[in-house]
DNA sequence: ATATCGCATATTGTATCCAATATACAAGCA
DNA sequence: TGCTTGTATATTGGATACAATATGCGATAT
């Protein structure tokens, strides 16, 4: 399980690229464990979609194509504003105090590695009180296929200043409990980002 | 690979109620293999949700309560229409000959053991074109987590001859091209299962 | 009689060993 | 020189053996 994190944690924050290949006693070595975890923690990333094994020729990591993106955004825009629509009327007061945090967090934060995960962050508290907890599960997958290209975007293109604005707008309407209106802004929040990333996606994908 | 498809077809079909406890050992028996490919097989059911395993204890089939049920089927209302919305401009000649084969198929079937499979044929016949490849296997897992419940519900209530009639609706718009009625009617059609579902919940769930 | 402690058993997780096969490189032949 | 073939190596998948621990039953003490 720590192996299945770790590997899903690099993987999915690009520090082990796209056809980066995973060699199983490598992995062994390194965890300092034999090669069982390790197969069990592959074969979990695989079934996630993350990596593609191959018999007698191992396992490397998996990119996605501009299309492939542009689908998952499109289904990221699809369900994750259900979620905060469900969520804003049942939004606690603590959440709204982590929320704010999280905002400022990610608007004042000026080092570009961290903005990946500061979105993250911010989106995830948006969403922690939904009861919705299967299709919370769902947007986590999608986000995690792409989180890779969304945090290599937000340094290339100009993203991060719009990013902020919206974010914040996003967090106003759930502190005035307004859930359709966050629920719309959120969806146009992450169509923007699929215009903006695949504009950029050639230089990405690089 | 052949071990977890076999346990998982037995699990979403029901043949293995909720609770049922899963021995390593003992399906290593009876697939003649050892415990290692189990375990594989496991692992992964465990990371699509269908089991739990808990060390020095096993592994057991998970169910859903209804709150759990009704928000899958929120979630599919949600997805499935944009799936047959963006698949129907697509559909080939010869998808549109299966569709009305297994819309007939499940229509005209007097077994009641087989409508279950017969329903998601059908379904994922409609899906064939659609080029969204991620989002389709998001509806498929959704499906396999509520197959169960579907399969006992057809037979209980009276929503097999529903079921007919507005199979046959969707189809209809799918054949004469209207993407937008199709997926409509797509949508209302799993609210009202899901609502059909949520009735006889509490007989389903013992 | 009941509660508690200890041991036997059942069960999972991991390590090591073996089998199968794809790939690469080298040697031989046309 | 170029192509084919054989072998050596690398790599994965599976089987068996071992370690760790939870559960249940029985014995014993109060």
């Amino acid at each position: 399980m720590i192996i299945f994190s770790a590997l899903r944690k690099a993987i999915i924050g690009g520090d082990l690229p796209v056809g980066t290949p995973l060699r199983q006693d490598e992995l062994a070595r390194s965890f300092q464990t034999s090669r069982i975890p390790v197969r069990e923690a592959l074969s979990r990333l695989e079934e996630q979609g993350l990596i593609k094994t191959q018999r007698f020729k191992g396992a490397v990591v998996l990119g996605l194509s501009a299309d492939e993106a542009s689908e998952i955004f499109d289904l990221r825009a699809l369900i994750e504003p259900e979620i905060l629509r469900q969520a804003v009327p049942k939004m606690s007061e603590e959440t709204k105090q982590l929320a704010i945090i999280h905002c400022n967090d990610f608007s004042n934060s000026t080092d570009p590695l961290s903005w990946g995960g500061l979105n993250r962050t911010f989106h995830n508290t948006l969403y922690a009180d939904s009861t919705q907890s299967f299709t919370k599960e769902v947007a986590v997958n999608a986000m995690d296929r792409v989180d890779r290209y969304i945090r290599a975007q937000l340094v290339v293109s100009d993203g991060m200043e719009r990013a902020r604005n919206e974010h914040q707008a996003i967090l106003d309407a759930c502190l005035s409990g307004d859930g359709d209106l966050a629920a719309e802004l959120l969806r146009k929040h992450i169509l923007g980002a699929k215009l903006s990333l695949l504009e950029s996606f050639p230089v990405l994908s690089e």
